[in-house]
RNA sequence: GCCCGGGUGGUGGAAUGGUAGACACGGAGGACUCAAAAUCCUUUGCUCGUGAGGGCGUGCGGGUUCGAAUCCCGCUCCGGGUACCA
């Protein structure tokens, strides 16, 4: 029950106690965006600094992980500016996608209404929330203008080759009728968004060239300022393997030889068979007619006996291809069921380069046609995916690694010597890779080779909700850009909204039907949308100059702003938007449309924690959100922010508890606490205690360092914790009659502490103490070293490193001295039974142990 | 399976080699009050003891160290990421 407090106190008429949260919040957040505070432009002399939180899809009023989000933000913000920095602190919304088409299939209203509506929401909760920001530079992915600048940048894009249309088989999701990138497609085969079971389709999509950056994108990561684990995870994702690739002759028929990808070359010895994909080019061959008769036969390479069975094994083979064909991606790439692999024969063998002896060739779906070259071949006594299929076809297993002593395992991948491997025995594995990529080279039979598992990024979206895709097919000119001064394209207003696999434009033909920019012919426009993740790729740089007429952003402005200095954002997008948004960068400067030097978009990342409930995310779709409004209609928007950075390290997830509001309370409490003292006349004691004046101030100094190094390493809930302690002292030193000016001096202190977390009390606490004044434009405060280092330190006495008692003494304290007063000690001494040490440990002046 | 995190009072957490449990929430007791709320004060890891005081204690088992929640090795449980990537 927050509203308990300030009900209680309105009721009991004790108003001129508290303060009025509502009224003063709305007053201050008011001041704020009038006086353009938090409004910085290009000529400012301040160091300059760039907080972000990440673009927010606009899906209504904040839930509390906007609000922790913001908190973060914010904090950063006045933090910042409070040290002298000119900062950069912009909004937006990332405002195309699907759930406003979905809402307009269902109940015709038109995207843009539904979205709008739902930006101001947001943007109301977030003004509420007391969060600073340069409004002047907001932008929505969905603006005319921002649209055209999208457009023109694809087009940049496509003339420079890094945006390409190509058939590919693509993810389908049925219930959101569009194709996903790689990335929005879950482990399990189901959609990022809709969770319907995602399909394969073969469809003609534009692509952006990102697998040419990855190289970059890989060896960058290092230099980041970013959590480990996202590294980790973006590393992973690329994941680049360095091996070597080799062809593998087919026997009877070398020119149908087929490539294979390896990162163990050392243990080609151990080859007994070898796989390719089911949507391998040479199943099909293998399967025609004509080839098997003619080809095999007439090379009559293959025993006859084998020969007579081969047009039942081509049948077999066309089904088990269809099988697979047949199967979401789910069932053929799941492994948790324990499923067996499966397979069949092709009829033909392949020769082992390295022995010359042929090994049977299968087609088997755990090989991917989307890796490497779709094609491998099998070691199942290194590699436990080939032994467990070689253990169901009855295939033989050659260990080519001596195996430690005692293994028990089916493939053993560790290190070892090398055996069974001709010119390779008795090397390590290291030295096996390198010899056998040597002899494959010199008998040209193949060389060394990397491979990522990153791929090309998708963008096409057969959706109507999104940034058209400037391009025009021209029967005479091909595929051809939009010209830049018809820029933006714009989707039409009226289309019908209908969940058919089609974007509503394509069946809009005043849009679909065009001239050729090039030779004016009739021609057809493309009808597809871009993926909203480009929208969120380049936001954070037109944010640098968003009144810009003539390029998105001048360099200049980017040159000044960028990178981001901060960036602030949950870890879901650990892998997508910011490979994305980083791609974009390397490549927008490579074009000369950002600072050549522009590498990374953002230098530190924060990725803050998850706010659970019941063990799952809180968000909309689980239905179960706290809504932050009814906080700030009771205990307001200050005591929900310090509650949110009190609660635990910001990194660390939350589980929303019936012990919140109790929390929330708290926070409540405790601010009323410092307005009590922030507010009160001034007392001066007729006798003033001067040890509790030393005391006090020494407090607020040693409160002053504390909470800024705690500041610095985001450690905001120690830094909430730091000034209650010192609030807690003020109130005990106030009553033990310590000086005015110790007291005051530190009440100001708790003020400017308190400034970037609870602004609004914060600034009226200023204000009315300091006649006026603006708490969020003073300096942060810097704490006394002079004070600090003469200051007495806590001298702990040990015995046999366990602790006896404690001692208060000068911060020089010498060796000698300190010894004297530990042998002196009486629990020492007890302690000591013969009354010697054998040693003494120091670690002055913390610390002093004897040993016995 | 692999790769990351993590396990500390009734609860959220603090302590990054040196007093374990800061700061809060909750509990108990008290002051003020006709009464309650609010506010303020005391107390609150477990345990033995009337007491002074003692013993135990950071998931489990070892190790390093004068000294370990913290570092190392092995295990266990929980959470997250990823998954036939050759």
């Amino acid at each position: 029950m927050p509203t308990r407090i300030l009900v209680e106190f309105k009721r009991r008429g004790l108003m001129s106690e508290i303060y009025d949260v509502q009224e003063v919040e709305l007053r201050w957040q008011k001041i704020w965006e009038e006086s353009g505070l938090y409004q910085v432009d290009l000529d400012d002399p301040r160091p300059k600094s760039y907080v972000l939180c990440m673009y927010p899809y606009p899906s209504g009023a904040a839930h509390q992980g906007h609000i922790k989000n913001y908190t973060f933000g914010d904090l950063n913000v006045r933090y910042r500016t409070m040290k002298g920095e000119a900062v950069l602190s912009p909004f937006g919304f990332d405002s195309f996608g699907l759930p406003a088409e979905n809402a307009a299939i269902k109940t015709k209203v038109h995207p843009r209404e539904f979205t709008e509506a739902r930006i101001a929401e947001l943007k109301a909760s977030v003004k509420r929330l007391g969060s600073v920001y340069d409004w002047r530079r907001e932008t929505k992915s969905h603006d005319p203008d921002n649209i055209k600048w999208a457009q023109f940048l694809f087009i940049k894009l496509f003339e420079s080759g890094l945006a390409y249309k190509a058939e590919a088989p693509v993810n389908w999701c049925p219930g959101c009728q569009t194709v996903l990138a790689n990335e929005q497609v879950h482990s399990d085969g189901t959609c990022d968004r809709s969770g319907d079971i995602v399909e394969r389709r073969n469809l003609s999509q534009w692509f952006f060239k990102i697998t040419q950056y990855v190289e970059e994108l890989l060896r960058d990561i290092d230099e980041l300022d970013w959590p480990e684990r996202v590294k980790i995870m973006q590393r992973n994702w690329i994941g680049k393997s360095i091996g070597a690739k080799m062809t593998l002759a087919v026997q009877g028929a070398p020119e149908l030889g087929i490539e294979v990808f390896t990162t163990r070359p050392d243990t080609v010895f151990g080859m007994t068979y070898a796989v390719i994909a089911p949507e391998h080019p040479l199943v099909a061959i293998l399967t025609s007619d004509e080839i098997r008769r003619q080809k095999f036969i007439d090379a009559n390479a293959i025993e006859p006996s084998r020969f007579v069975v081969l047009e039942e094994r081509a049948n077999e083979v066309r089904a088990f291809v269809d099988s697979v064909k047949n199967l979401t991606d789910i069932d053929r790439v799941s492994t948790s069921e324990g499923r067996d692999k499966r397979g069949v024969f092709s009829g033909v063998n392949v020769i082992n380069p390295f022995t010359g002896d042929p090994v049977p060739l299968y087609i088997a779906d755990y090989v991917l046609m989307s890796y490497g070259t779709g094609a491998i071949m099998a070691v199942p006594g290194e590699d436990q995916r080939d032994y467990d299929f070689a253990k169901i076809f009855g295939l033989p297993i050659v260990r080519t690694v001596a195996t430690p002593d005692g293994f028990d395992g089916e493939a053993y991948s560790g290190a070892g010597e090398k055996i069974n491997s001709g010119f390779l025995n008795g090397l390590s594995i290291e030295e096996a890779k390198l010899a056998a990529i040597d002899w494959l080279a010199q008998n040209d039979l193949g060389q060394s080779s990397i491979q990522y598992r990153l791929r090309d990024w998708l963008v096409s979206r057969q959706r109507y909700w999104g940034c058209p895709i400037p391009m025009i097919y021209c029967d005479k000119c091909g595929t051809v850009p939009a010209k830049l001064e018809e820029l933006p394209i714009l989707a039409p207003d009226d289309v019908e909204f209908l969940p058919t696999g089609e974007s509503p434009l394509a069946r809009h033909y005043s849009f679909r039907f065009a001239k050729c920019p090039k030779c004016g012919a009739n021609a057809i426009r493309e009808t597809d949308t871009m993926d909203t993740f480009v929208d969120s790729s380049w936001y954070f740089m037109r944010f640098c100059d968003p009144f810009n007429d003539k390029v998105p952003f001048s360099l200049e402005a980017l040159d000044q702003w960028m990178p981001v200095d901060q960036y602030i954002g949950g870890i879901e997008h650990a892998i997508l938007h910011l490979l994305y948004a980083r791609f974009f960068t390397k490549a927008l400067a490579d074009l000369g449309l950002a600072p050549k030097d522009l590498r990374e978009p953002f230098s530190r990342l924060f990725t803050q924690g998850m706010i659970r409930m019941d063990g799952s995310k809180m968000s909309k779709s689980k239905g179960n959100l706290i809504s932050p409004e009814k906080y700030f209609d009771s205990v307001g928007a200050d005591a929900l922010r310090l509650f949110h950075l009190f609660v635990g390290p910001p990194a660390d997830d939350f589980d929303w508890t019936s012990q919140a509001d109790e929390l929330i309370e708290g926070m409540a409490k405790f601010l009323s606490r410092v307005y009590r003292l922030a507010t009160q006349e001034s007392e001066k004691p007729t006798l003033v205690n001067e040890k509790e004046s030393a005391t006090l101030s020494l407090a607020t100094h040693k409160a002053i360092e504390k909470a800024t190094i705690d500041y610095d390493r985001w450690s905001y809930n120690t830094v909430v914790s730091t000034i209650m302690t010192l609030t807690n002292q003020i109130y005990k030193s106030k009553s033990a009659n310590a000086s005015d000016e110790s007291v005051q001096s530190a009440i100001d202190a708790v003020i400017l502490l308190l400034a970037p977390m609870t602004p609004h009390i914060a600034a009226e606490m200023w204000s009315l103490r300091h006649d006026g004044e603006i708490v969020h434009v003073q300096p942060w405060p810097e704490p006394d070293r002079t004070l600090l280092a003469l200051a007495k330190e806590t001298l702990i006495l040990q015995v046999g490193g366990k602790f006896k008692d404690k001692l208060i003494v000068d911060p020089d304290i010498e060796e000698q001295e300190a010894l004297r007063l530990a042998l002196a000690h009486p629990k020492i001494a007890a302690s000591l039974l013969n009354g010697a040490p054998s040693r003494v440990v120091y670690k002055l002046p913390k610390l002093i142990n004897l040993i016995p």
